[in-house]
Parts: structure tokens; C-alpha cells; sequence
DNA sequence: GTGTTTGCAAAGTGTTTGCAATTTA
DNA sequence: TAAATTGCAAACACTTTGCAAACAC
């Protein structure tokens, strides 16, 4: 079973995106790919890292979320002004978001359906339809 | 008709809200609401103002903007995680995100049909369903 | 007058960058 | 050893805040 063999995996991971498997993304690989579907920050990977006792500075947890997205790993998800999320789930979907803990939860794009939406305007092609469903306590 | 009448219109929009017709808010209330629907960055609406020769400050700008926004005269849409956008256009209703230009446009909510979207998890309500459609040229 | 609003300048937040030191292949 | 990567600290863009002066009622 792939999750028994985490190193493995991540190493395969990032040699098969072309990205040289240094001590650092090794370890923000398994942090984020260990175990299912995640939603991350950067600042809350950092802590994660930290906690783990793997040393990377905040910095290169910026760098390696963004190179690990150019490569397809992780997914850019816009859901608040304040912060940028990345969704290890790179898959065509939506989400819910929590507006009190800022949590993201997964919505699965075949479940739903959208119809009526005008064409792009001329000259321009669809790169994709985010749907985000703002959820408040009540 | 009301477009001709921007100082009266801008003013009982004001007191109707609420807040004070200062001289700022009256100048960045016609700005805002005199034509059709509107899509402004604080930046941007401080632009308008400085060219129209109103003295605002930015600080000004943002205050009156959140004001504005708690009062329902505008809506804040997230699609861009480095600035935020003010829609003067609080009807339900979804966007065209111009990855190039950063412009958006409006897309009639009653087009678009939504099914299949599961329940907000329990303990929370939907607050809102916003869709947003990345364009970017081809 | 009295409470509200403005605007400056300073502080804050999340993010990016330049560059020397370190690491990978 | 050559090229890529890291990490620090400084720089950044956007936004918020404290507070005295200006303003609305």
C-alpha cells in the first residue's frame, strides 16, 4: 500500500514532477501527502514542519508550495483575501468554507451541476469555474 | 430619472444607510454609484477620486468602503488573493474573473442553475454560493 | 458644543526577493 | 565542481490603526 512507504513516495513524487528531493521538500511532501486530502497555509505548514522537527524556514515553505503548484501537485484555492491556500486535492472541485475557522472542506465536482453560464467573452477561454459555498455558524 | 440627480442621490443613499453625508462619502458615492454596476480596488477608487480632484485619503478610502460594505451598499468579492474587490452590485449574482486585466464581470444569477450541491455540514448554514469563472486569453 | 469623521504617519500582515552559504547530483 | 536550493533579513504591497485636527449636526 503506497501510504506505508512515505519516503518512497515522496521521492518518487518529486522526481517524477522534476524537482530535486532535497531534505526540505521531502519532508513538507510527506506532511502534506501522508494521509488524505489537505487544505494548507503556509504559516500552518511552517508550524506543522516545525512541530515535526523538520527545520525549514518560511521561505522555503513559500517556494516549495509554489513549485510544488507550477508542477501540478497542489492546487491554488482563493478563497479569502487574507491568506492563500493550497488544496492537495489538484482535482476539478469545489468547497465549502467555513467563514469562523477558515477550514476548507472538499465538495466532489461530479456530484455537482452548473448550467446557464454565459461563454467567456471573446478572446478569452475558461481556465476554470470555482464554486465556493461561504458556511457561518448558526 | 435619478442619474441626473447624482448630489440628491448620493445623499439619500447615505442617510437612508445611515452615515454621515460627509464631503468624502458624498464624492465617493456618486464615483461608485453614478452608471451602471461597478467592480473597484481601494486603489483604484482612490485614483477615480484624486483625478476628479476630491481630496481622500486612501485611509479614508477603505474606511468608507468596509462602511459601505456592512451597511449593504456594496459586497466584497474574493478572487484574487492580493487585493480586494468592491462590487456595487449586492444582488446575488456571479462573475468573469479576467486573470490578465484583473477585470471582472457580472454574471445574472438567475442563468446559472446549481444542483447537487450537498447540505452546509451541521452546525452551519450556507451564507453564500459564489461562482467564479477564470478567464484568461487565448 | 459634542460626537463623528478624516488623514497622516506608523504599524501590521502575509508574501516575495537578493544574495551568501549550503547542498545535490 | 557546477548548478540548484536554502535561509536570513530586508523589502514589498495592501490594509489597518492611533490619535489630533476638522467637521457635521
Amino acid at each position: 500500500m503506497s501510504s506505508e512507504r512515505p519516503y518512497a513516495q515522496a521521492l518518487s513524487r518529486l522526481r517524477n514532477a522534476g524537482l530535486r528531493p532535497t531534505r526540505q521538500r521531502l519532508a513538507l511532501c510527506k506532511l502534506l501527502f501522508e494521509g488524505g486530502d489537505r487544505h494548507v497555509t503556509a504559516e500552518a505548514l511552517h508550524g506543522e514542519a516545525l512541530a515535526a522537527e523538520v527545520g525549514v524556514s518560511l521561505a522555503t515553505i513559500y517556494n516549495a508550495l509554489h513549485q510544488f503548484t507550477e508542477v501540478g501537485l497542489l492546487r491554488e484555492v482563493v478563497v479569502d483575501s487574507s491568506r492563500t491556500y493550497f488544496d492537495t486535492n489538484t482535482a476539478d472541485h469545489h468547497h465549502f468554507f467555513m467563514e469562523d475557522t477558515g477550514q476548507l472542506i472538499d465538495i466532489d465536482q461530479a456530484l455537482v451541476k452548473i448550467t446557464g453560464l454565459p461563454e467567456a467573452p471573446s478572446g478569452g477561454q475558461v481556465a476554470s469555474v470555482d464554486v465556493v459555498v461561504r458556511v457561518r455558524p448558526n
